[in-house]
DNA sequence: CGTTGTGAACTCATTCACAGCT
DNA sequence: AGCTGTGAATGAGTTCACAACG
């Protein structure tokens, strides 16, 4: 994963992202009513001083002695990530990708709203996907722009990633997810995402290959 | 995308996402033959100071006033990373991810072998999927071990995820790339990669929210 | 008791700045 | 001149260790 430029608040990406980590752990073990520092740690694999850490930065959220409510906890981290509220998405390139993000699990219930599919093969305009109309690719800009749309999901092929990348830009997009294989230039305004997945297996290989035995 | 323990080498995690990046740029900027700290850094969006003390940490690839030979560099990162040689690798869950990743630029020409499907859908075994035939669950276990398969790639819905990782542990495979949204437990021997698509949507709400306007 | 919150120490990573080559 | 390699300085992030509290 490639972040854009670092975020204004005092939030580290880095923490940000072990912040979704813990939101992850939340749900099953939120029967217990209360968690632990320590419980999430070993879920996560880091230290409970650093969940600890990354939780004080929120507010003052724990209970000595008893440790952090579940629901009180979920709800703060989610505001924090910014994920309390809708967000408004479209998705260009309607391959086995994109379906199988609309697939994803709570795609739409973790507050993501996939207002328009786009396409620019002829053959797929029109189409319905997961109860999306694939639209054509002239419309992409005139719609984000009318719409309002905040974030887009790039799962076209590589070579066509820069020109959507820009067209989303001049509609006024605020964030984009790219998993395109390209290394994306955007406005300093856009906060981008990028999910290389060749990148993710040279990852691998790499711990592999160091891996101690 | 998640890690699991850190390598023994001396390069950070976050140091060999890095070089994953500079490769991106190689190739398209091969043709000059050579390359320096400097466009790779703004490709990348890392400082050049960065850059130089990443590709010094390979060993003496550079030519003072002058930059990095194209290839040189190309073959001391994929050596460093490990991608310098073929890896095996078997797909569990034939779905959307898994036949986008089958499609995936270069999957095969970067290395990655992939030597059998799997999937526990009776009506998806035997199917040929980008020149694979789709095997039962239940022969998972003995075809890794027989061939000696090195990586997992793990496309099954959440609740399926940990007992395909633990049948693949078992089978000896040394590191997993995890597409679930679950955060897998694995036996500290087996290097675990995770892409959590949610987390990187939340990862973006996280950047909007915050970015400066 | 058990568990949080946090100053202080420490480790790791990044940037600065410039000497050293070509 | 241009660009790398690298000590030294800086900064960010993490762990330690323990006081504070229910």
């Amino acid at each position: 994963m490639t972040r854009g430029r670092p975020p204004a608040s005092g939030l580290s990406t880095a923490a940000a992202f072990r912040l979704s980590q813990y939101l992850r752990c939340i749900p099953a073990n939120a029967d217990a009513g209360t968690i632990s520092s320590s419980i999430l740690a070993d879920f996560v694999g880091v230290s409970d001083a650093q969940v600890r850490r990354d939780i004080a930065a929120l507010g003052h959220l724990g209970q000595r002695g008893v440790g952090y409510d579940a629901a009180t906890l979920r709800d703060a981290i989610r505001r924090t990530l910014g994920i309390d509220r809708k967000w408004t998405a479209v998705l260009v390139g309607v391959g086995n990708l994109a379906r199988a993000l609309l697939r994803y699990r709570g795609f739409q219930t973790q507050g993501f709203d996939i207002v328009a599919l786009f396409d620019s093969d002829v053959t797929k305009v029109g189409q319905t996907v997961e109860g999306h109309t694939v639209l054509p690719h002239e419309q992409m800009a005139a719609r984000v722009q009318a719409l309002k749309v905040e974030l887009g999901v790039i799962t076209v092929p590589a070579e066509a990633a820069q020109s959507v990348a820009d067209v989303l830009c001049g509609a006024g997009i605020k964030g984009l997810l790219n998993f395109a294989p390209m290394l994306l230039r955007v406005p300093s305004k856009v906060s981008l995402v990028s999910v290389d997945l060749s990148v993710q297996f040279e990852q691998l290989a790499f711990l592999v290959g160091t891996a101690r035995s």
